[in-house]
DNA sequence: TCGATTCGCGCAAACGTTTGTTCATGGGTA
DNA sequence: TACCCATGAACAAACGTTTGCGCGAATCGA
């Protein structure tokens, strides 16, 4: 049953009904006595507003897209569950996409999703440049948020770690132990993200006051690629004494290959992991980690993105937002005693 | 730009852009010299008919509700994953609802998704008994398919594992290795997945040819209570020789809690562990696993969903569609020596 | 008692589609 | 020439809301 056939059975107009159950009863003086029996007879018949036809009136249709690269990263997830639990205290739904890290099927369903006439959209990139891509978020219809990772040369307001910032730390934070030596296993050198931690770490071992060595390798967010790449590393000749990882794959590929060599950690090896896995604390050793405060992050794009809701849909002012990482520093990070500072 | 001003730019009626955007063009009798200059106007303007008017003509949203319990559960993450992949391909959106493993707020989502006026819902519960989710069910007016865990006393069609024969499986393959002592960590003693698994246990405990014995322990989900739960299951006196675990936390919980206490895996304790995680086989020892097809019932589900949608949304018919488990062998288990048969 | 407010609600248009029906045109046949 | 039919496209209703406007009745001050 819909507002007009409960109208209809109740002798009043529609639009009476509309206003009682919208909860504009006094805005319109709608007289105490017709409001409760309409929500009365709305409670019993089960009759709410369809949203189709509201959507259709008010040219919102409350709900958003969030398309992010992988939905079973826990970093990914996470953040959608976060952003899921905040919009739905605004009434406002999210459609789930994900673009399993591959450029291509981002654009088709971001065309989509812009298709869908959504209110707004919060975007997690592949991160991989483009010039379409670009162009299709420049000429976007509704508000986008962007998160994470960066697409260069758009104007939209991110929220992200201060990548550059936390690779800085990370790697300052090794050097700080003693290693001279370090290594980094990414996951993609087209991720703008990635790109951005490898400045930093860069740049830390540039700035140290003593001479130091930096060895980078991968090239994927596979399992595979993870392991032949953390093989890699570890072959190095001279291996590094201390590993940044900047993906999960990445960290349990270095942990297996380590097992597989029997390297020791960290007597031999020290091991610093971007973001935090649920197995973090429970791996032996426990695994120091610089994580990404999803929550805030979470709270404060949703709030850029309903703020420009409430302003008529239209595009938020270009700013990027960046959070600081959070060192966990456990036991598989040792003072290197070979090389002292 | 919509398509009645499009229509008007060309002089024509919003009827024939109509049918000729939504593909039928012939069966309208549109002359091509109209259909085309119809569709490089469409494509030169950007047009496409406005999902919200479509929806509401047409009643229906071309979106669906996925509600589970923890979509940062690994299992769950890729669940979805798949399932938005394939509902995707039939162009149907997915709505994302995270319930927190709490049935309360599984209830609120589940009126509130059904409010939406959705085309239909895949709904993974909590799994609590609960007389009014029943109801709430029973009488949706969209179709409706069960995952993972079942909802007592309803009669809605449910993808799942064979829970029940997954836990028969796991315990024999564990018996059937030398142990007559089993300990069982499971997640909520209210789940109905972790119910029929148990008792899958229980039966071939008590059918195996010899005397064996089952500790069980386990009362939720988190990690704290997954830790505590674990020191217990380890603490017993005697303690068991094989574990067999029934969350991720809960394997994690073993792990951490066996190498706190120097047990040794898998020559003090073997382990068996549900679900794959994406570092089971990265540990050491590599774990074994006892994993749910989730591709499978993913597709299964999505195809039982667009079934009942191309059938007018009508409910489809019960039927408890059960897919068995794959059992991995890896070297946490090992052959008990001082007890073998 | 009468004009002016206020109160309570109905009317109707609009949002953007889809689709059954109708209508004008032109070519073919009788 | 008169009629029929196929063709191609327009007309209009319907989907379910929201909301500006208007109208009759009640209330109020003078």
């Amino acid at each position: 049953m819909n507002i007009s056939q409960l109208a209809e059975h109740l002798g009043l107009a529609v639009s009476t009904v509309s206003r009682v159950l919208s909860g504009n009863a006094e805005k319109y003086r709608i007289s105490n006595q017709t409001a409760d029996r309409i929500r009365e007879a709305a409670v019993l018949h089960q009759v709410v507003p369809d949203p189709l036809g509201t959507s259709l009136r008010k040219g919102k249709s409350g709900m958003i897209g969030l398309l992010v690269p992988d939905i079973t990263n826990p970093f990914f997830a996470h953040l959608a569950r976060a952003i899921e639990l905040h919009l739905r205290k605004s009434r406002i739904a999210v459609q789930l996409c994900d673009s399993a890290e591959d450029p291509e099927t981002e654009m088709e369903l971001l065309e989509n999703l812009l298709q869908r006439r959504l209110d707004g959209m919060i975007l997690a990139p592949v991160g991989v440049e483009s010039e379409s891509l670009a162009r299709c978020l420049e000429g976007s219809p509704m508000p986008i948020i962007l998160m994470d990772r960066i697409v260069s040369g758009v104007a939209l307001p991110s929220v992200s770690l201060d990548h550059f910032a936390a690779g800085k730390l990370a790697a300052t934070t090794l050097l700080q132990s003693g290693h001279s030596h370090l290594g980094c296993l990414r996951g993609s050198p087209q991720s703008s993200a990635d790109q951005g931690r490898l400045a930093g770490v860069e740049e830390a071992v540039r700035e140290w006051k003593s001479p130091a060595h930096l060895t980078v390798k991968g090239s994927g967010y596979s399992l595979e690629k993870s392991l032949s790449e953390a093989q890699a590393l570890l072959s190095c000749n001279p291996r590094p004494t201390a590993i940044l990882t900047l993906t999960g794959q990445g960290t349990l590929g270095i942990l297996n290959r380590a097992n597989d060599l029997q390297i020791r950690i960290p007597e031999e090896l020290s091991l610093l992991a971007f973001d935090k896995q649920p197995w973090s604390r429970l791996v032996s050793p426990p695994l120091a980690t610089i994580s990404q405060p999803i929550e805030k992050m979470a709270t404060r794009a949703t709030e850029l993105l309903i703020e420009a809701l409430e302003k008529g849909k239209k595009q938020p002012p270009p700013q990027q937002i960046l959070y600081d990482a959070e060192l966990q520093l456990r036991k598989s990070v040792a003072h290197f005693s070979a090389d002292a500072d």
